[in-house]
DNA sequence: CCGTATCTATATAACGTTATAGATGAGCGG
DNA sequence: CCGCTCATCTATAACGTTATATAGATACGG
């Protein structure tokens, strides 16, 4: 069908390996034979085979970023950046959605694409270290996000408890005292849950404050549904909360939407903060206190490392770091109504 | 590196052609020796070399879908569909990112990455009829969404001039006489505004309305940034409207942003309505009404149109296909406060 | 018991690329 | 004029798969 390294090298009257080298640059060709070659090139509209590149290569120049969720907009913006960076650095970035779903996520630590892709950044959310750490495949893997330390791979993260500290502080100071966390996780998984669970309880007993386990809503998944959901039980309490911290933006917003919906105002009668930083928070009513990651950060660097390891054999020991963060104080937790 | 069918072929005492007729099933093959090169596959654990089989077989099982901003939840959401019905065809997608740029649209089109991919999906903004005409590659290509009609490629898109005669009779049923429109294009791209538009004057001047060009703002991108901006802009006139028809949802919700911020009331002064009936819309405060597209419909058809294209060298006529779309009645035009 | 149809299984040639080893010719000191 | 180096260039063998043509059995009617 395309136009092949032989149509050229006809085309030129020189070998196939030498149109190989003027595409490449591996080696030197002649002044006069690369000009010829390249008018070639740019007359039949010649360009690489990939499929055939990567069978002799050994690779495929595409890495996967699986992720739980597309339509959360913190993953769609994580995506935008890593599929910019991936191309500056000559990869296509394929997205993968696990579902948030167990199988999903084994399958491709196992390597359900490892004919497909050279490397994989994973988003994890139900599988856990052990898991990681008795993979099956050898593609290179770099995990974002959550939790899973202690792994013979790179992870990039912010500190989760660190991230809670910041936010317990915050409404402590602008005076709250029954602060309630939504979003702590069914069972044992969804390792960053658990850390900003221990965060939040951590910051209260700093500041003095009682833990009260009523105050701790489990949601089953973390979108604005659940968030809403939990709110609705919260203020169904005796002695409903001053402040609600969520595990990320979307159950914030679900939050706020159930006290809406209750007719209480935010901040005076509850502040809510959530982490993420979407787009969206900024663009409510009222608008949400939240905790920012450095996205464009993580983004960028896992790309970065994924294709580290894709290209360097003489791999360095793995890499965890701790992106920084950020909070920001909106409406939703103004000391005076905004 | 993995295990090659010649492993699996050494190992149950076949040849190479026998062991890719079991796996494929393309030929038949006896009982007894299938069941050998099974379980050698098994043990093994060998899955095909993809770059191997497509060069041979002139196809990769990759198609893409470009779209212009992923950090929009409507193709977010639109995405996630397509992933699916891609998946469960056999197919992997790859998203790409136009960032609603002409130079990006034009390089898919005209095939960047031709080699990499078996057909592309595309959601055009800044190219149009003419270039879609005389491009270049000769890959399947199916446009979804925008007004880029009387192509010889199928086209998947809502009856946008018709969604937006909805939407304003809804306005005027509730009462409402000064109706801006936010998000008409700066230049003559973005052939899906024109259309809304469009259908804008013709439902105005069917209620007997007056069309007055103050009341049309025009934006910069279609986000919330510059439906906030352009709100503004609205209520700063002499006569500012009772209510505003957004080009998406992303608009409306920027407009509503703009309104609680200049404290006017949703909706006894100012009723809002948008496009795309993304999440988001369901949890603001206050909730938006919309027109609600069959995304669903948009993202599977895409896929199995061109999945057929790719398929069938005998192919059909250019389909074009209209899908159903819904009015979903918010707080946003509630005839009384909610 | 032989030709012939019917199954199975195999050998082999592509697909388009790149890496390796080798061929060619010019330039040059001896 | 020979042998040597250096700079170019070329022939060829992979990479792992699938499609085509063919060879070996087995069964069957005559």
């Amino acid at each position: 069908m395309g136009v092949s390294l032989k149509d050229i090298a006809e085309r030129a009257g020189v070998s196939l390996a030498t149109v190989s080298n003027v595409v490449n640059g591996y080696r030197p060709v002649g002044e006069r034979t690369r000009q010829r070659v390249q008018q070639a090139v740019d007359e039949l509209g010649y360009s690489p085979n990939l499929s055939a590149r990567h069978l002799r290569r050994g690779r495929t120049g595409l890495i996967a970023l699986a992720i739980p969720e597309l339509t959360n907009p913190y993953f769609a913006e994580l995506a935008e950046i890593a599929i910019r960076e991936a191309a500056g650095l000559g990869y296509t970035l394929v997205m993968e959605n696990t579902a948030a779903d167990r199988d999903a996520e084994q399958l491709l630590l196992d390597g359900s694409r490892r004919q497909i892709i050279d490397g994989l950044i994973l988003s994890p959310v139900r599988v856990g270290r052990a898991e990681v750490l008795d993979r099956r495949a050898g593609t290179p893997l770099v995990l974002i996000g959550e939790g899973v330390y202690d792994t013979p791979y790179d992870h990039i993260a912010i500190d989760n408890v660190a991230a809670s500290h910041a936010a317990i502080r915050h409404l402590v100071a602008i005076g709250r005292r029954r602060i309630a966390f939504i979003g702590a996780p069914p069972g044992d998984e969804r390792q960053s849950a658990q850390l900003r669970l221990r965060g939040y309880r951590e910051a209260l007993a700093t500041a003095g404050l009682p833990f009260s386990p009523q105050l701790v809503a489990r949601t089953d998944g973390f979108d604005r549904m659940e968030g809403r959901r939990a709110m609705r039980d919260l203020l169904a309490l005796d002695e409903p909360p001053d402040a609600v911290f969520g595990y990320n933006d979307l159950i914030a917003i679900g939050a706020l939407r159930a006290l809406t919906e209750a007719g209480r105002r935010v901040p005076e009668d509850v502040a809510v903060v959530g982490i993420d930083d979407i787009e969206e928070g900024r663009f409510g009513a009222p608008t949400l206190t939240t905790i920012a990651p450095d996205k464009e950060a993580i983004g960028r660097l896992a790309v970065r490392r994924l294709v580290a390891r894709i290209e360097s054999t003489p791999a360095a020991g793995p890499l965890t770091v701790q992106t920084p963060f950020q909070l920001i104080r909106r409406e939703s937790t103004a000391a005076r109504a905004g």
